[in-house]
DNA sequence: CACCATGTTCCTTG
DNA sequence: CCAAGGAACATGGT
């Protein structure tokens, strides 16, 4: 479920339902997802301390906690992964398989499962100093993503996956962003030209501005449809509303037309990861500071 | 069985 | 410092 918008609407829905909370006690089913925090130093950290605050940088979610008798806020932070969930049920509901942390809040618990345990929850807060800007304030100006551009000859798409070029961004939002602005995704990123820039700019916050409206549209009540919390389902995952691919123009398109020309649309490996794109919209041609770019 | 998967980090080699 | 490739983490879906 990760990338911006899904944390981005994971918070929004989470915050009303943890802040004010104390947490009575702490069970660590899986030790690999605090590191480098120890389970014995979560515990004894987060037991009765009471959330203050949630918000989000990147794809990380920021808990705030006011430890028992203290001032000093203490930070928690955590992250999905690729398939991670922190949701609250009822003390009494079953846990699930791979549940990793366990928080119990009283009358009900919070609850961070992830089948491949890529996700964290920890103390260690280092991963938010090397966080670049975020992309929806007013610090990702394009002069700044430009400058930075110019550093590297990785191919763009590659770059829009560095969190400290711009935080958040991820797989599939890289793809839909330069799709959006007619990139091809194999341009080196110090290629780009200044509309192209702009232009990257512009369609990354779209698609990710979209992606949270719409999914704050979706039902974020677990026990609704299926596995849980139903919070954002992808592609063919169980229970997959189309609803969230439908969002999507060329991610998980491979073969398919293209909505703007009806080419098939082609899927590459990048970095070990899988990109799509259209190879007649976005070409790597001459001329990059030509480029006109709009939404399709 | 094979291949794929929304993420991050570390390692090697150049 | 940068590039590119790979592997690792661990599990589930098709």
């Amino acid at each position: 479920m990760p990338e911006l918008p899904e944390v981005e609407v994971l918070v929004r829905h989470l915050r009303p339902l943890v802040c004010g909370r104390t947490i009575r006690g702490v069970t660590v089913r899986r030790a690999r997802v605090l590191a480098p925090t120890s389970p014995d130093q979560l515990q004894r950290s987060l037991r009765g301390a009471t959330f203050t605050g949630l918000s989000r940088r990147g794809k990380y979610l920021v808990f705030e906690l006011r430890p028992p008798g203290k001032r000093v806020p203490l930070i928690l932070v955590g992250h999905l992964g690729m398939t991670g969930r922190m949701y609250l049920t009822p003390r009494n509901a079953p846990l699930p398989k791979h549940a990793a942390v366990v928080l119990n809040l009283g009358r009900e618990r919070f609850v961070y499962e992830d089948p491949r345990y890529f996700g964290r929850l920890t103390l260690d807060s280092r991963a938010l100093a090397r966080m670049g800007p975020e992309p929806l304030s007013e610090d990702f100006t394009s002069a700044a993503f430009g400058a930075a551009l110019t550093r590297f000859r990785q191919a763009i798409k590659v770059k829009l996956l560095d969190q400290a070029l711009v935080a958040g961004v991820g797989n599939i939002y890289a793809s839909e962003a330069l799709f959006r602005a007619r990139i091809a995704p194999q341009l080196a990123a110090r290629k780009l030209g200044r509309t192209q820039v702009q232009a990257l700019r512009r369609t990354i916050r779209e698609v990710l501005t979209e992606a949270i409206r719409f999914g704050s549209t979706i039902p974020l009540h677990h026990g609704e449809k299926r596995s849980g919390d139903g919070l954002f389902y992808f592609g063919r995952a169980a229970g997959a509303a189309d609803y969230y691919t439908e969002r999507l123009r060329v991610y998980d398109r491979k073969g398919l037309p293209c909505l703007r020309c009806q080419t098939p649309i082609r899927r590459i490996v990048q970095a070990a990861r899988s990109t799509f794109y259209c190879p007649v919209c976005q070409k790597r041609g001459a001329n990059p500071n030509q480029t006109q770019a709009k939404s399709v």
